[in-house]
DNA sequence: TCCTCATGCTGCAATTTTGCAGTCTATCGA
DNA sequence: TCGATAGACTGCAAAATTGCAGCATGAGGA
């Protein structure tokens, strides 16, 4: 019989493509790796991956072996989860990948009322360029614009927010309000850059007026937003940030108006730890106040 | 995170109860085992097991352990099983636990023709006294006279089979034949141990009168033929061994007929391996067999 | 095209793990 | 009550695993 533990070195490459890289998650020397990895495909005479490049892709063995190794690696949690008795206790870490903007504006106001409800809990709140990736457990939960579509996840709808068109008070006063769509084209327009956009749902202005262009562009809503706040032009915010700053004024509300969704994502195997569901409790709450406050406000 | 290797051995302790025993099935050294069990229990900060005389059974968090422990050994051990092509080939080994008649008389003689059809398959037939328990995976399967209740496995019948009373010609004109079931009181009968019979529905002569006790006894079935086949005594035989010795007759055929029911036991997680199908395919074709002949013959 | 950076492999030393003896303890049977 | 047997723990040497340093290779940017 194969070191059942080599199978969590497997997990590691297979998640990160490279031996350097599952090292470091690992916490272990990348020359480890390689000689374990190297030692579970002779015990089981089978080439597992195959070198493209830089990185590493598993061949068809090495799929099939993924799927049971996922399957051990999710038993091996609930044990320790049962038996610390992790799976009851509010306390813990918790990796929560999330949008720059929802983090930043929902969320990092809530972290204090967070902490004081569960002090025991380390709520690691990460604003990556792109979402982390649960089922790569790169994070244990992730808010998402889009229903992921594989994975082991659990997933469930948080609410939805809406998004308008901003500007400043000063910006308009020397630049003018545009009062139909297809003034937009005469105005300095900011919004990501198409080529760094990391969601698919990111891309507004499109929807706004095809071939709509920004010419202030930045990866970052917040830096968007401090654009706009200071007058640089016009561009497409989403409500919870637009409408928290007094300077701002939505343009053309009744022609342009967008909705998107939030979507708790949750790795299966963790979906049922206490710590998990408390945070999970938390973001409804938080969301659900958001669609609250645009409504009444 | 611990050990997942560790699982393994923890799995083995829980088995056989006693790190000596755990070690000689791991092919280990006790001292390694010890060590690593308590490494285990440290790094899950539980205690795992309790030590009452000789023996180690499992704490609360032992038995938790135990059922997660299950888990990961199965994905695991298909893990192996796909990824070597195990699965799919007809090869490798399986121990197959049988009552001791059965074995020589049933399967001992189409074992050739077993072989023939699948020769990369080691059958490994054992006679223990007692079944081995495939949901200890002491064996990988088992035919049992009675449907086990618990354990990971897979159960089917397979069919039944008749037993009557027999004795050897000489024995009869010696002694004369019985023609009630009073009359075997006179006998001398032939029959198991009582105290180390190791399944109940071996303990046939309660049943066919009530007080009935053998003078001539064995553990072995085969022991038991022997001596009725050369004249000691009246004994209950199945009828495939009984009707295959031309020197017995039965007795009473009348009034005692006995039945019992073969069960197929195998353990979940090898119960879709081709090697194991194959034997199972066999194992219902020969008890078929045995069924059409006594009906025939 | 060259340079830089990161990955991944080989040799070596340090650490850890393992197995073997020997010793102690507990259970079973005479 | 006393051996006999088997299990489990401690010291020590052997073997394996691990990490580090150095080097080769290949991808990406200036």
């Amino acid at each position: 019989m194969f070191d059942w533990d080599d199978l969590r070195i497997f997990l590691g490459v297979a998640r990160s493509r490279t031996l350097a890289d599952a090292a470091r998650q690992l916490e272990l020397d990348a020359t480890t790796v390689g000689r374990r990895l190297t030692r579970l495909g002779e015990s089981l005479g089978a080439n597992l991956f195959e070198q493209v490049g830089g990185t590493r892709r598993l061949t068809e063995s090495g799929h099939a072996l993924f799927r049971h190794a996922e399957a051990v690696e999710s038993a091996a949690l609930s044990a320790v989860a049962q038996v610390t008795g992790e799976s009851q206790s509010l306390a813990g870490q918790v990796r929560l990948s999330v949008a720059e903007g929802f983090g930043t504006w929902v969320l990092a106001p809530a972290m204090r009322e967070f902490h004081q409800s569960n002090p025991r809990i380390r709520l690691d709140l990460i604003t990556a360029s792109g979402f982390l990736n649960p089922s790569k457990r790169e994070a244990d939960m992730a808010v998402m614009l889009a229903r992921p579509q594989r994975g082991r996840l659990v997933v469930q709808l948080l609410g939805d927010y809406r998004l308008h068109l901003y500007a400043s008070e000063a910006y308009l006063a020397s630049q003018g309000t545009p009062r139909r769509p297809a003034d937009l084209r005469r105005h300095v327009l900011v919004g990501y850059i198409p080529e760094l956009i990391y969601a698919p749902e990111l891309d507004y202005l499109g929807e706004v007026l095809t071939g709509l262009e920004a010419v202030l562009r930045s990866t970052s809503i917040n830096v968007q937003h401090q654009m706009i706040s200071h007058g640089a032009g016009i561009g497409v915010l989403p409500d919870f940030i637009g409408d928290r700053d007094p300077g701002l004024v939505r343009i053309l509300p009744d022609h342009v108006e967008l909705t998107r969704d939030f979507w708790l994502v949750t790795h299966s195997d963790l979906a049922n730890l206490s710590r998990v569901r408390a945070v999970a409790q938390w973001l409804r709450h938080r969301v659900q106040a958001l669609q609250d406050q645009i409504k009444t406000g």
